[in-house]
DNA sequence: CGTATTTCTTAACTTAAGTGAACGATCTTA
DNA sequence: TAAGATCGTTCACTTAAGTTAAGAAATACG
């Protein structure tokens, strides 16, 4: 399981074992029970995640119904909102499936970035890779359909359509689970 | 004018007067005309830029139509995507206004951050921010309706609408010229 | 195992965005 | 300054998403 931490670690930074030994003495895994909420809104948290197995889902409380936004599967890394601006959450996550995480703290991150400045080199080049994926990424959803999108998410993400529930699906899309719905079997009437 | 540039850095970290001389014989500075395209599409560059003043813009052409979907105004920072991924670009970089920006290739951005590791941190603390920030931005235009993301513009960057053609804040807002007039229309006859 | 809950689909109706076209206003530029 | 291009608005029409409701299917759980 450490592997597959190693392995993401080793796309931008290349570690020794002194490093290594370090990174596993902070006991960082955790495994975590399908529908366990990992933070709510209105809470104030240090953690970050970084997703071994499993899937999380980011998503809002909006006039009582559950906009999902965001979905981190494998070797995926998320540090929420609020712990960069140390506000409250704006919003919940929770686990999709059952997983196996890393969970880290700010303080806990800072003490290793002292001792190795080469983790500050790779959380840069990791920010900035993920920031201009993100960019992309929201461009698309700007310049496509709903039908597009979701044409688009079974190209680049068809497991998400397997294990997600397509109301989560749906939010995730911009649109409603009705029109998901009703999208999806045009698009089948068409391919016949 | 450099000053802006010291102000947003401040913010991240604290320069000596050696740092500040060394930003500043890098000569970044660079004064661009209205409609001036600084990035094509399937060109690859090196260039970052941060607006000191102006306004800047990222487009795509689909289809034979231009569809914007970020502007950049003062403190505003843009590393394009291809220069993180080395890639042709996807896009078109253009000026909406007169602007001066700073203009930096990452060859230099290398040289200063071996220098002067401080960067590094500066860069990571910025991009993480910029990276939730975006995230929330995402989220906000997700979950909200055409009607309501002109609304919550007008909120957040008031400006931009003085400042920007409204066929390229359409799209900005994912919708057409003709829509947002409609929306326009609409919103000032429910005000009466 | 059976009941309750959640999830997905369908349908009828409403509302809003896309499309194509026309027109005046504004901005460019030769 | 005159001619051409670009820009914003309006309109009629089409298409697709939102809404409300109902029922079937799948899932969870005592």
């Amino acid at each position: 399981m450490q592997d597959i931490l190693f392995d993401f670690i080793s796309k931008y930074i290349t570690l020794t074992e002194e490093e290594k030994n370090a990174l596993v003495s902070l006991d960082l895994f955790r495994s975590v029970k399908k529908g366990t909420i990992l933070l709510k809104e209105g809470q104030k948290s240090q953690d970050a995640y970084f997703v071994l197995k499993g899937c999380i889902r980011i998503y809002y409380i909006i006039d009582g119904e559950e906009k999902t936004t965001a979905f981190y599967t494998e070797m995926d890394a998320l540090t929420p909102h609020c712990v960069i601006n140390k506000a409250p959450s704006e919003y919940f996550i929770s686990c999709v499936e059952d997983s196996i995480l890393t969970v880290s703290n700010s303080d806990m991150e800072e003490e290793i970035n002292t001792k190795f400045p080469k983790f500050d080199i790779m959380c840069r080049k990791f920010s900035e890779e993920l920031l201009a994926k993100q960019q992309i990424n929201f461009d698309e959803f700007k310049t496509s359909s709903p039908e597009q999108r979701y044409l688009n998410l079974i190209q680049k993400r068809p497991d998400l359509i397997q294990r997600v529930p397509q109301h989560q699906l749906a939010s995730y899309l911009g649109i409603k689970p009705q029109s998901l719905s009703r999208l999806r079997a045009r698009i089948l009437e068409k391919k016949s």
